[in-house]
DNA sequence: TTGACGTGTCGGAGAGTTCCGACGTATTGT
DNA sequence: ACAATACGTCGGAACTCTCCGACACGTCAA
């Protein structure tokens, strides 16, 4: 019910790679767990994190899961990421006025 | 020494706090501390995750120590998110699709 | 109906995370 | 020299994460 933090979500490698493994469209849970070295269950708990991120979306089919790539929640991720763009250029900048610092001791 | 993956680095929301205040400029370990209800040994092992992350850079100045942003390895978050902003329209038609097959049963 | 399949979830083991108080060390001011 | 300051780090407590085997449940095929 209570969701979980996008970050959170990402921080896990594998739970990063099942959303590339969603990019290629729908997979029911035993197919995505081929992909990995890894049991069943883990994946499926996986998915439940996932899914409490709201990345990704269920459509039960007969006995199959299919998972759907839900990707809206990345753009969180994305707007936190744009507030740090600006300092992409700035940080050499600043690496400048350190040295030139350190130069004048 | 050896390193800490940057989406790791990003789960905790403090961690994340102490990013953004060090965009205003270098900042002191009490400094940093001041904004948080936490003991200053959790920000500074905080402030240690994120230098293994090499999010952030120490200059030792006197008996203190300034944290610098380096947001470098922001770029690799960065980069894996823009490989799935082609899904962000998409997604619609995903959800399109799903719900005419529902109607078709 | 019976058995195989696809999946969720529980109990528990092992590892990792987060936080604190306490202590050690280097630096500064008196 | 002495005390205060700024900081790192250690030991340990509490909690969370990750994974697995085992089991339960619904679905499909024969």
């Amino acid at each position: 019910m209570h969701g979980v933090d996008v970050f959170s979500a990402l921080a896990n490698p594998i739970r990063r790679d099942l959303l590339v493994h969603l990019r290629k469209g729908p997979r029911n849970v035993s197919d995505l767990a081929s992909n990995f070295e890894l049991g069943r269950p883990a994946i499926s708990e996986h998915l439940q994190v996932l899914r409490k991120a709201a990345l990704v979306r269920e459509e039960p089919r007969g006995r199959e899961r299919f998972y759907h790539l839900d990707p809206r929640p990345l753009e969180e991720v994305g707007m936190w990421l744009e507030s740090f763009e600006r300092y992409w250029n700035r940080r050499l900048d600043d690496l400048e006025v350190l040295l030139n610092e350190e130069d004048a001791k």
